[in-house]
DNA sequence: GTGAAAGCGCTAACAG
DNA sequence: CTGTTAGCGCTTTCAC
């Protein structure tokens, strides 16, 4: 069924079954109906490619993230998503894991199948060298490219972020007033956003006069073994890092250091205080419940999609938005 | 950059270059060679909606899920997308809530959009009345529909499922052995596989001569709030409920379950079991670490890619394929 | 082994 | 308000 037909059962031409099709005001209601009702009794539907070779757009933006099955990026996913749907846009998923190469990869297929935008899902895609970036630039070349949690200067890029830095500056703070001074930095990720919290927290210990440098640990296992990070803690300890707070990149890293206290006997939070990040589901898990920063991830996806449909529409907008995070305290922190 | 400019530089006519696009055998290897050259020169790619036009397929697949931020639906869609790209095929997400109309208007979408197939993710998809499976039929009539973890004996639809009766029947049995008779079983779901689940429960019970009446409790609220959960079982219990263990359909429930031991200070698992499904993260996120069953969810998305390809193969595939799940012990069982 | 030409189904400019 | 027509860029017979 094409519309050739449909215009021939109506007794129109193509151009007004396109018309109606298409909302057109130009059309008399006496044959608008006609052709509705034809559209209707033979359930007509468009033909998409056709439309979108037409077009030259099928209405579909190209959503990226390392790993849709991170608790973090799998909700960012789901605004994402959503909120496009509703706005008359579906999404095209492409997880590429954390290598520059797939990413590349996957920009490319994502750039073939000619989709209206692209929106880098997690601050890993911005890297610190500029020259690692230049597959970002190529791509905003051709349609705008949104990025969440990161943030490049470059056109036709877009970036909204939350204020790590300062979430992390104001939590160490609070933790180094609240007597602690030996807060050990656990982080795993060298993103846009993992260098900005990172600094947050030298910066706090720098203001204190507490010297942070043996205390900022990287940890490059899987992201989701946390028998790993608690044993990576052990050994700390064992090499003789004296440490009595613990302030992780994610929250499943500060459950790691929760498990640790406990193997350690420690009293949390009396004796020991750990703060995670991100305020997912996690946080609930652990006994005591853990004091999280809760970077308003719904509220920053909501803006990017308002910025990205703004673009698409030919509207200025924004080149970088700001949002503040929240310290959620719980049990983990005094 | 079109194919016709493509031809134009190499000096050889539109078919040619389509020709050496799609790989076909009848080319010399000179004509290949010289339009190879300026494909890379100009960096020209095909244009995608064209080539859906003409092949009527712009090889993409629908995944259908009701909340991509589920923990378990988040792996399923990550291990489904993996597997998809790997193939050539990408994947337009839907995330569609639980209610049925929103799964028919998600489901229209996607057929509207020419998906070469659609992937149904979550059990929740498959009613128990037969009526309401229609819009999986209805899809079913144009392309094929692949159900996870649900079964419908549909033409076209093709079902992979773990044997969810079974590993609830077995872990239950183990439980009632090891002494526990007052098994509380607490769900979420009325779901394909969640009917699968109890009925697994409710044959052990039977078969050991225990009552399950009182003990089964469908829990109604959100799906992330633990709490909530928590408060659930100590109100079952002020009214007089006894039990002293808990098969939870779901990881989550089973945590609050162990959240409610500690309240009660039952020592888990010597005077409490607990008992939960999908072996997700969660795990091991309690103290003593929970008891889970593995469903096998990367076999089964395998299985089913593997299988969704070979029917737009066009061979003949099987109808359903059932694998078996695992019982994974850890702290919370004895 | 290569080219000419007829679609694929729709949109939009133009004419009436 | 409605119809005619020329693309959109590619695939695919059918000749040569």
């Amino acid at each position: 069924m094409t519309i050739y037909d449909i215009s021939e059962k109506a007794g129109v031409s193509i151009a007004t079954v396109s018309r109606v099709l298409n909302g057109s005001k130009n059309v008399s209601d006496k044959t608008r109906q006609k052709v509705l009702d034809v559209i209707a009794r033979y359930e007509y539907t468009p033909n998409a490619f056709a439309r979108g070779l037409g077009l030259n757009t099928m209405k579909t933006i190209g959503i990226m993230c390392a790993d849709s099955s991170d608790l973090y990026l799998a909700k960012a996913v789901y605004y994402i998503e959503q909120k496009l749907r509703a706005n008359g846009y579906d999404s095209l998923l492409c997880c590429t894991g954390y290598g520059l190469e797939s990413k590349i990869a996957s920009m490319n297929l994502l750039l073939t199948k000619k989709v209206d935008g692209i929106i880098l899902a997690g601050s890993n895609f911005a890297y610190e060298k500029e020259s690692e970036n230049k597959y970002i630039s190529d791509a905003a070349a051709q349609i705008p490219v949104m990025l969440l949690n990161a943030a490049l200067d470059v056109p036709n890029v877009y970036s909204v972020v939350s204020d790590d830095f300062t979430s992390m500056y104001k939590a160490s703070l609070q933790m180094l007033e609240s007597g602690i001074e030996d807060i050990l930095y656990f982080y795993n990720s060298n993103s846009y956003s993992g260098r900005r919290k990172l600094a947050g927290y030298l910066a706090a210990m720098e203001e204190k006069g507490c010297s942070a440098d043996a205390l900022t640990q990287f940890y490059q296992g899987s992201h989701e073994d946390i028998h790993a990070m608690t044993d990576y803690l052990k050994q700390l300890h064992e090499r003789g890092l004296a440490f009595h707070g613990v302030i992780a990149s994610d929250d499943i890293l500060a459950l790691a250091a929760v498990k640790y206290a406990q193997e350690m006997k420690y009293q949390v939070p009396e004796e020991f205080s750990v703060l995670g990040y991100n305020n997912s589901m996690l946080t609930v898990c652990s006994e005591p419940e853990l004091t999280s920063i809760d970077n308003k991830l719904e509220t920053l996806c909501q803006h990017l999609i308002t910025t990205l449909l703004g673009v698409l529409d030919g509207n200025e907008m924004p080149k970088k938005t700001v949002f503040s995070g929240e310290i959620i305290a719980r049990g983990t922190t005094r």
